[in-house]
DNA sequence: AATAGATTTATACTTATTCTAAATTGAAAT
DNA sequence: ATTTCAATTTAGAATAAGTATAAATCTATT
């Protein structure tokens, strides 16, 4: 039931993505890999990415962009990108009960979760931009 | 600057979004065309698309899926989508705005807009579910 | 060693969307 | 009315991300 595999690969794409704090692509994970000297298939690679997120391990992120990106930090949190420079960061301040309780009223949904994407201008970005 | 040329082509998929209860993804609304004798080029679809998402006459929504869908709502709401059957619904109740202050003060970036996307059951399948 | 299930690999395929270059349209100027 | 020119549409090719397939390889158990 909850037996989980690590062979080769998955525990190399596992360590990229632990060992990453930028919400890598598919991609990005595979160029890191190889960086690291491996060359695994492709396929593997989504192969891996999958397995690692259905045991819970990562999660796949879909922000809104082309790629699914790919996070090993699993508790509940939220995302902010860059409108500027696409970087991608971390939001620990939850979304509050309060408004999931009041959706669920709007709606007559059984609220399961909330995904999260907000978008605005990063420190960096803002003040490069101020001059 | 502000002017808008509807052509024949733009007006029709521009009706066909705003006479569209349920977020139809580019496919749905080349079927919906079809369904009232038109028959535009693909690409056209697409163009027109995003010439009234520009325009700010529709929005375009990420929902998760692997397709877009298309809104003519533009008022500022969030979006619901039903984990058993896939409708996605309307979410009005809006974003508190202390929260985005909260995230602003957190992750220092401009906050500029948060796009939500639940996810949960939805009325109906929650009653065909209890039996 | 033999078997069998799981995994990896290379490659083909799919889906959504964008790009391209030629043809068409339509408004403005003659 | 005809010419002109930019904007638009069209058909089809191209791209990007990810999935499916089938053969080869690995690994645990007899
Ligand atoms: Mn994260
Ligand atoms: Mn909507
Ligand atoms: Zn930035
Ligand atoms: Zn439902």
């Amino acid at each position: 039931m909850k037996t989980i595999n690590l062979t080769t690969q998955r525990q190399a794409v596992y360590d990229v993505v632990r060992q990453s704090e930028d919400h890598p692509t598919a991609a990005e994970v595979m160029n890191r890999l190889v960086e690291r000297g491996h060359s695994f298939a492709y396929g593997t690679v989504y192969n891996s990415l999958r397995y690692l997120a259905d045991k819970e391990l990562i999660r796949e992120l879909k922000l809104g962009e082309t790629a699914s990106r790919y996070d090993a930090r699993t508790d509940d949190h939220q995302h902010i990108v860059c409108e500027v420079c696409g970087r991608v960061d971390e939001v620990m301040t939850p979304v509050p009960e309060e408004w999931m309780t009041r959706v669920a009223e709007e709606t007559e949904y059984e609220v399961h979760e909330a995904h999260v994407v907000l978008e605005g201008v990063c420190a960096e970005c803002r003040s490069k931009r101020k001059r």
